[in-house]
DNA sequence: CAAAATACGTAACATACGATACAGCGCTCC
DNA sequence: GGAGCGCTGTATCGTATGTTACGTATTTTG
């Protein structure tokens, strides 16, 4: 299998007269600039003719030489985005207010996940794909947002998701639809909400099982949750990051998706051995 | 100091007419493959005229395309040689479900930021701390949570913010109450919808100023818009991504924040007096 | 509200680029 | 040693590409 022009170029390169070769290994030498440039510039670059580029890359199996040019930047471009090819950032010579923001959130979103296992989330996971039980979601003044975002998510792959907006007073009253199985989503950082402590506390009284992400400071909902995701919040900035959060928030959502998947695929394989 | 192309569209895209301002927004978004394609396909991928496109290189401060093309070349071939590109991921020890991920993730923020000078940046800030004109924010199924969550922030900082929720029609009400000094915030990732486009489009119409946040392949809005953020979105997951475009809104949260710090931290102390 | 200036696209233009025909040269093989 | 074949470069051609001129629409300014 090939997928590269430096592979196809290796594999032909035997079959090639003398100036052809030439070209095959200035192209080599500079992948894959020199590609990217005229004929005229390749060419010279190689210190053959023009026509000789052409039968070139007619030889590597491409009609003319701009389809040869195209295949050549997709495949820089595709390079461009694999991960294994970034390039870090430059150490941004303004030196202004970004860098130092997005360094120190990376570095919360690695710290974070360092201290949680692949373990822990699979079994936040399994219980939030658990279809036996309904959902439920929560946040506080600026982590509300989170809980939305991952309630829309979780909304379209199973059923009994419910985000609990608006008044103190409405969510408690869904409290009486709250049980043993169902999942209790919390969402609290500083300044920690009473109205969420209160509301975590019955919830807990009726057996719910409450996943808690916090900062590293922990709630004090963390003594009544089952699962607590400790998220770091730290950076330059007057306000704490929810970044983190939001990260093992999509985390979870696909691992739920993937998890939920398998399921279903089993489910209609059993379907189809039943007919 | 001005190093790459990137730097110095992000520099003079302030001083640019509005066409030629889509041009560097999808030269930014696509960086820096269109670019080195013909000036046809450039502009049919920017929505406008061969001419536009020639004018903007031009007002980069080249002669003529080829020349253009040839900085971008150089600049990335700079790249491919440079030896930080050369650093391969540490091959993570986990080896689990959560790492692809989260290394994906940090990955999409880099790659964000790259695109993102500190410049533009504090453009959009000091346009979100001008406070002779409203602020409204408003999000599509998955990212309307984002909106929320930077409005919760600036509303605190400052009066005026107002997060459009809730059915099509209201939103469409509050088009009364919006002007040239106001900014609208949209975010929209695909698949991008309708109601907001149209709703970005009859704005716009109104002088309202867009900041727009969506992903790599540009939502259809970015036409109406003043400033664009193309956030990287792709991850090994059955969802997108919104954590780059997160990350983004809290450095705005963060800079906008600053440059209020003044007036601010009177407003916040008023606040905390009247908990 | 009028007038000037700026921005933008359409269409015609020129050039530089890739493609091709052909001839010279060297090499191989009878 | 001569004939045939393949490789390579020179010169020419057609065209796709970048460029420019100009008219219309839009915005700005007095």
């Amino acid at each position: 299998m090939i997928s590269s022009i430096a592979e196809l170029i290796a594999d032909r390169i035997g079959t090639m007269p003398a100036s052809e070769r030439r070209a095959a290994q200035t192209l080599i030498a500079n992948y894959p600039m020199i590609g990217l440039k005229t004929v005229a510039e390749f060419s010279a670059a190689a210190g053959v003719s023009s026509p000789t580029i052409l039968r070139f890359v007619a030889r590597l199996g491409f009609q003319n030489y701009p389809e040869f040019q195209s295949s050549l930047q997709d495949e820089l471009a595709a390079q461009l985005q694999s991960p294994a090819t970034r390039t870090l950032n430059p150490p941004s010579p303004g030196g202004g207010t970004v860098s130092p923001m997005l360094e120190a959130t990376l570095d919360n979103m690695r710290e974070t996940f360092r201290h949680l296992s692949d373990k822990q989330l699979a079994d936040i996971a399994a219980r939030l794909a658990d279809r036996r039980g309904k959902t439920f979601l929560i946040g506080g003044r600026f982590t509300d947002p989170l809980a939305r975002y991952m309630a829309a998510h979780l909304a379209i792959i199973q059923p009994d998701v419910f985000h609990l907006a608006g008044q103190e007073s409405m969510w408690r009253d869904r409290l009486i639809d709250m049980g043993k199985r169902d999942v209790l989503v919390i969402f609290d950082i500083r300044r920690y909400q009473d109205s969420l402590l209160r509301f975590a506390e019955k919830a807990h009284q009726r057996g719910v099982q409450i996943v808690l992400f916090t900062d590293q400071w922990l709630s004090p909902i963390a003594r009544f949750a089952r699962h607590v995701i400790a998220g770091r919040t730290a950076v330059p900035s007057a306000w704490d990051s929810s970044a983190a959060l939001f990260v093992v928030a999509e985390t979870l959502i696909g691992a739920v998706t993937r998890q939920l998947e398998a399921e279903g695929a089993k489910r209609i394989r059993e379907m189809e051995s039943l007919r």
